[in-house]
DNA sequence: TAATTATGTAGAATAATTTCTATCTTCATA
DNA sequence: TATGAAGATAGAAATTATTCTACATAATTA
């Protein structure tokens, strides 16, 4: 008898889960929860085999989910579910304790041996996941060179990227233009970008 | 007896919907496609009650898709499915012929709603995007925006899309920077945007 | 046709941004 | 622990961009 744990938003991803690990289990106790908070009720008093976890929810800061879990439930097997292919994130919530990570975009034999791998205790990463991860600790430097910028540098790229000028930035800040100016170059010249456009098309790159 | 034909690239987004259907449609046929080129396959001697088609599948370009269906099975009803709340192409897939329109987010009572309205004959679309569509019937402007700029104004608007300023620009045309700088206003105004963020925004939403 | 509006152009004034240089601090490392 | 690199901060100067006003011309419309 499994005990599984669907955090997702919508409705037709959790059904269709839930078809998916009812076929897979049987017998089995799927309960679902649509947002952080709910997830966060139900893990009291609960012990579950498996929590699966959306990374895109609205009003959810996912990963700090994740370290949440990770930090009050030790033992809790937590699998990613991303929308997208391969996320930028991915090694971050690896790092914050996952269990696994995986597309919806995945094949459906993908999808079940990731269950079973985690439900046996072990860790799940795909191919490319894998390889990624091996190349980074070898450059030593992440795929991502947003990952590159300094604290500062991702505050105010950030607000770049909402159309934000130096002066709106300078205010928001509490610091000097000129200040702002000097991060923006700095962090231009790190990401290889001599235009907002570029650095906006660099951002959607690596979904940002 | 409803025959249904699901569109999508996520397996567990296919079963989700899938016993949505068959829960409210007994009996019923359910055939699935995951891709556009495997969907106008399915299409071919079928004829189906509805078609829900995912708007965001890689090597898929859906408007264009939605276009051929409504041109080569005119009867067809389509409702498309999005992972956004509100789509910015909801507009244009309606206009290209789509039934309906709604977001994976919704609450389930609104997807199944969304669902017999359509197999009723009528068209769907949620409340938000009626007003948008209200909003533009009203101003007289549904067309491209772009359309409105004179010819210098689009020579620069162009420009301004591939990353020059304004003093690359007035070197180029041989102009004064403060003229670039009229006209770069003006196609700002009448293009409703106020930074060059919005201005690419709105040029790829026109695909420019 | 006369009046109005849209378009293309700038000069001058103003505002915003960038660049260059230079502190000061923290943090890692020889 | 001294040394140096990285980060956060600005002042001053230089460069760019914007705004405001204005004028001539073309197109549109009453």
């Amino acid at each position: 008898m499994k005990k599984f744990l669907l955090v997702d938003d919508h409705v037709v991803v959790r059904s269709g889960i839930k078809i998916l690990l009812s076929d897979l289990y049987d017998p089995s106790e799927i309960h679902e929860a649509m947002n952080g908070d709910s997830a966060v009720e139900k893990l009291k008093g609960q012990q579950y085999d498996l929590i699966i976890l959306d990374i895109q929810m609205p009003n959810t800061d996912t990963l700090s989910l994740m370290e949440y879990i990770h930090i009050t439930y030790p033992d809790a097997k937590v699998l990613m579910f991303s929308m997208s292919a391969e996320n930028i994130y991915a090694k971050r919530f690896m790092k914050a304790g996952a269990y696994g990570f995986i597309s919806k975009e995945a094949p459906l034999d993908e999808i079940t041996r990731a269950i079973s791998i985690i439900l046996n205790g072990r860790k799940y990463i795909s191919d490319t996941l894998a390889e990624k991860l091996a190349e980074d600790s070898f450059s030593g430097k992440s795929g991502n060179p947003f990952n590159e910028l300094s604290p500062r540098e991702f505050e105010i790229v950030s607000l770049l990227l909402e159309g934000k000028t130096v002066t709106d930035i300078s205010h928001a800040l509490n610091i000097q233009t000129s200040t702002v100016g000097t991060h923006k170059a700095r962090l231009f010249e790190k990401l290889g970008v001599d235009n907002i456009l570029k650095l906006k098309e660099l951002a959607t790159t690596y979904n940002l």
